[in-house]
RNA sequence: CGGAGCAUAGCGCAGCCUGGUAGCGCACCUGCUUUGGGAGCAGGGGGUCGCAGGUUCAAAUCCUGCUGCUCCGACCA
């Protein structure tokens, strides 16, 4: 993408509605708009990022073996009145009325749904088990939305909801999701932490949030040290291996990790004093069991081996990939910008012509252009006729990860500048050396 | 929902107390000079001062009401 045909709307001085990094940094980088209080436009820098993270997440829920779909973001709220949560929502759900006045809400998440295209269809435990998930937009109408994408009242959410004949089966499908997790984040860059979790207003008895530590984080958290270092599982492991996936969850449930709400803090302290952890952590990821808390009232029932009918046990496991992309910059950053890790970056490499309008740097620049872009690697051309400092400032701050620069003084001996944004370590190259590294 | 603020050009702000030509920096446009970490000079464009009432000869400024947004708290993926 060449700078001049793109839309980067940087600000340079920081709007002062933005008070924590991440807002400041999405603002100033162009990423995203404010339209009301806790609904944001991305835009399309922002974007970018988004579909990235929203990519990771699909593949490790396939891989896991959980099957995409999309619901709508309007329900009906005759849905909610089945499942006794109409009422018990309260007032973060958002309430419509259709011109025929019939009562609709704007989905805050989507177990009644699911459960009704569920019971629809699948009537035989041999349509089990089943895991159906969707990436889509909700809404919570926050009495505070606030930390710009952290808190709006507009998210992504990916959710799944998971649906088995029986405790043993949810169990599989929860570690499932679990594991699925654990490879998601660290994916994205990120290490997350499983923490034993309040269930919330979903309800249910066994649910795990998966934090990540940054020292902007909404919550207090508490957890073994050891975490950090654990080993997250490769892509060989096997999701269908009940035995070795429970393995896995044992070893990552088998040290102290809590929230605030659910910190015990005898326990906490029974920990060596070296291995405590008391940290602030940002909530990426939820996963709960809640067995037949809507297949009950809702009459989600298959038939067993035996003939006789029994509702399913569900689970659900919700990611917000907007929330994520604040929160990686909230790990990912310093004073000059974000530091995108390569796997969610918007463009892998930004080229800087030192000086544009000069014969040779510009056909340098064009040339690399065209090279990256025939192998594929997403690069953005800095073809703007902009003074170096500001296009230093520019790409530091939009946090791509490679930055070539070139100028007449490197071109001088045949060479570019190669910055890495992460650790901000150069080398000078030829050419080839150049189009070799970033298109490995 | 309690408490506290803010609203003046795209962004950051001054002006308001003490009413009288709407300003500054950045950004933007034109020209020239510049070009390895947010350039310099010169010229220029851009505003129903959040909205609605009121007071006054006169309101960005004083009064009343409303709306939007932000922060702290309670709440929360």
């Amino acid at each position: 993408m060449r700078l001049s045909r793109f839309f980067l709307p940087i600000l340079r001085e920081t709007p002062k509605e933005a008070e924590i990094v991440s807002h400041r940094l999405m603002l100033r980088a162009g990423m995203m708009r404010q339209e009301a209080a806790g609904i944001y436009a991305f835009l399309p820098l922002g974007l970018r990022v988004l579909r990235k993270i929203e990519q990771v997440v699909r593949e490790e829920q396939n891989r896991a073996g959980a099957i995409e779909m999309l619901m709508p973001t309007i329900q009906s709220a005759d849905l909610w009145r089945e499942s006794g949560r109409y009422d018990a929502y309260g007032k973060e759900m958002l309430r419509i009325e259709d011109r025929h006045e019939r009562e609709m809400l704007y989905g805050p998440t989507n177990e009644e749904m699911i459960t009704e295209v569920f019971r629809a269809y699948c009537r035989s435990y041999k349509d089990l088990p089943l895991n159906l998930y969707h990436i889509q937009w909700k809404f919570r109408d926050e009495v505070r939305p606030r930390f710009g994408l952290m808190r709006g009242r507009e998210f992504l959410m990916k959710d799944a909801y998971s649906f088995d004949v029986d405790y043993a089966g949810a169990r599989h499908a929860y570690n499932r999701m679990f594991v699925a997790y654990l490879r998601t984040f660290a994916r994205l860059g990120l290490k997350s932490i499983p923490m034993v979790a309040d269930t919330g207003p979903i309800g249910g008895n066994l649910s795990h949030e998966f934090i990540i530590l940054a020292s902007t984080g909404e919550s207090e958290v508490y957890c073994h040290k050891d975490y950090l270092d654990f080993p997250v599982p490769d892509e060989s492991v096997n999701f269908d291996d009940v035995v070795g996936l429970q393995s896995i969850v044992d070893k990552w449930t088998s040290l102290y990790a809590a929230t605030s709400e659910k910190h015990e803090a005898a326990e906490f302290a029974k920990l060596p004093a070296e291995k405590q952890v008391s940290a602030r952590g940002i909530e990426v990821g939820h996963i709960f069991y809640f067995g037949t808390k809507y297949s009950e009232p809702m009459k989600a029932v298959v038939s067993g081996p035996d003939g006789i009918e029994r509702a399913v046990h569900m689970g659900s496991y919700g990611i917000g990939p907007s929330r994520l992309v604040a929160a990686i910059i909230e790990a990912f950053h310093d004073d000059a910008g974000i530091k995108w890790p390569e796997p969610v970056a918007p463009f892998k490499v930004a080229i800087l012509n030192l000086k544009q309008g000069d014969g040779a740097t510009d056909a340098a620049c064009e040339t690399l252009y065209r090279d990256l872009a025939a192998k594929g690697v997403d690069a953005l051309y800095h073809d703007l006729d902009e003074r170096p400092g500001s296009k230093f400032a520019t790409a530091d701050l939009i946090g791509v990860p490679w930055q070539v620069v070139i100028g007449p003084k490197g071109l001088a001996s045949g060479t570019y500048e190669v910055k890495k944004r992460a650790d901000g370590s150069r080398e000078t190259l030829s050419p080839a050396a150049t189009l070799d590294l970033l298109s490995r």
